[in-house]
DNA sequence: GCGATTTGTCTCTTACAAAAGACACATGTA
DNA sequence: TACATGTGTCTTTTGTAAGAGACAAATCGC
């Protein structure tokens, strides 16, 4: 066991560097890993999927994939779409992240307390968490605008675009940081590019000072309130943010900003 | 950790000859195979466990089961547990859960009726559906009354024990109820066992009067109704039901029945 | 303290799953 | 009618992943 400081992955440089661009079009791969393959793509997809497009989609074989989605639908873990020849996932995918949700106390009561500041505040709330060394919205509630602000549940985005990942990183060594962040991370949605010292510098004031604002980072037209949530240790577990339009006035920004630091360390105890 | 349910026999009979009957033998299994094991094993458990158990837990070589893991470690489909020899379900899987409600009105939709038929009628409400011929509380809401009535998201229960598992089963074959339904499944809990044809005739007659109320099946305090959530075809696609105390007047009943079957109704349509 | 047990990693072998490819049957479209 | 394109199911081949086992290190039980 290794994970404590950042040793565990470098498997992948090891196998020749070859195949830059894409994918290794490799010889045999893994059935497993195929299958985590087919989970991710159906995830960013979003939709139900012809299992020949599936199969291009995650460049595998074609009979392959025919054997492999059998195997998943008689599971239960991806399902049919009517007709009868196209999946998406299944209810006993459903039913396991019902029982990931159970067994996780944070997740749970950070469901409650995002739906209920968004019910408060009428501002787009959300929970976001690292997944796998990426940030990830884990739940977020709609807020009452008019216009839609972005943010769906399950969606990822660069750590660098976010004021949340500024938080869920603090503590963390350079070395790890810069692992998690790509170059194309730091390059930001409206063509800017950030310095990844100057990224390394916002999380180190964002772990002092307890919060995070960022203004028209992921988009022109918002600015994203975020305090840390804490687990047992310091360790910051995830984060709750307010997304609002970029010309909340200070007062407001402040007020909003109380609410969720308090709301934030309501979170983090009891856990 | 004993074995709450006696799977973990065969302590230590030859390996050779274990083809006793049900489980398949030894021989080579198929990765993805196990995973899938591992993945219900879990789900069964409810909690983290050691990978050590889940190796015996699952009935696999402990090195196969360590590699499995890793991989499904590694890709967030599982998590390791505090001091980290310990696994459960990962953040991956509730993400995808969530893409399965997403992607599945008739699930997003009633949930949200259950929610509202259990707090505006303080009794403990369902959602039940089919999953891979199994009968499963996809959903509950627990109603207001002091002690809690059983069902958890998730469970599974036999078919015969249930109202829902009556009208779901509606307008199948013989042969296809049969298939799903095991002699132990018509074993109640009391003790008595119910003829296969009864259970045959109970299906035809929920399906000709649109409902179904079962008395003292599961437990001898309570009572189902249950109403039928039609898909697009005059396909039952799902169930809700209400849990009341079996001494509910029938004036009481009737009345709940009908607010059921309109909830139920309302569901079914605009599908 | 000193065995007994458990945990995590590693190596080696071969049984077998992944892949290739052929086939049959749909579609669509020139 | 031919001609492409997509789908689903076979069979065959062979690269490799599952499994057995050995190991060191940690952990437990007295």
């Amino acid at each position: 066991m290794q994970d404590s400081n950042g040793i565990t992955d470098q498997p992948e440089l090891g196998p020749a560097e070859a195949l830059t661009a894409d994918k290794a079009s490799g010889s045999r791969e893994k059935g497993l890993n195929r299958v985590l393959e087919i989970l991710e793509f159906l995830h960013v997809t979003q939709r139900a999927i012809g299992i020949g497009d599936l199969a291009k989609g995650v460049n595998a074989p074609r009979s392959t994939t025919y054997t492999l989605v059998r195997s998943l639908v008689d599971a239960g873990l991806l399902e049919m779409e009517g007709d009868g020849n196209r999946v998406y996932f299944g209810k006993k995918l459903y039913l396991y992240g019902m029982d990931y949700v159970r067994g996780n106390d944070l997740l749970r009561r950070g469901r409650q307390e995002v739906d209920n500041l968004s019910r408060e505040t009428g501002e787009t709330s959300e929970l976001c968490m690292l997944q796998s060394g990426r940030y990830t919205i884990v739940h977020s509630s709609p807020g009452t605008r008019p216009f839609r602000i972005s943010s769906a549940t399950g969606l990822q985005i660069p750590l660098p675009w976010t004021a949340s990942g500024r938080l869920l990183l603090a503590g963390l060594e350079r070395a790890a940081i810069q692992d998690m962040v790509s170059d194309d991370d730091l390059l930001l949605p409206d063509g800017r590019r950030l310095q990844l010292d100057d990224f390394i510098a916002d999380i180190a004031t964002a772990r002092t000072t307890g919060y995070c604002i960022t203004s028209g980072l992921v988009d022109a037209y918002t600015k994203c309130l975020a305090a840390p949530v804490f687990a047992a240790a310091g360790k910051v577990e995830a984060t709750m943010c307010l997304v609002v339009p970029i010309d909340t006035t200070a007062d407001k920004t402040d007020e909003l900003l109380t609410l969720l630091r308090q709301r934030a360390a309501r979170l983090s105890i009891a856990g």
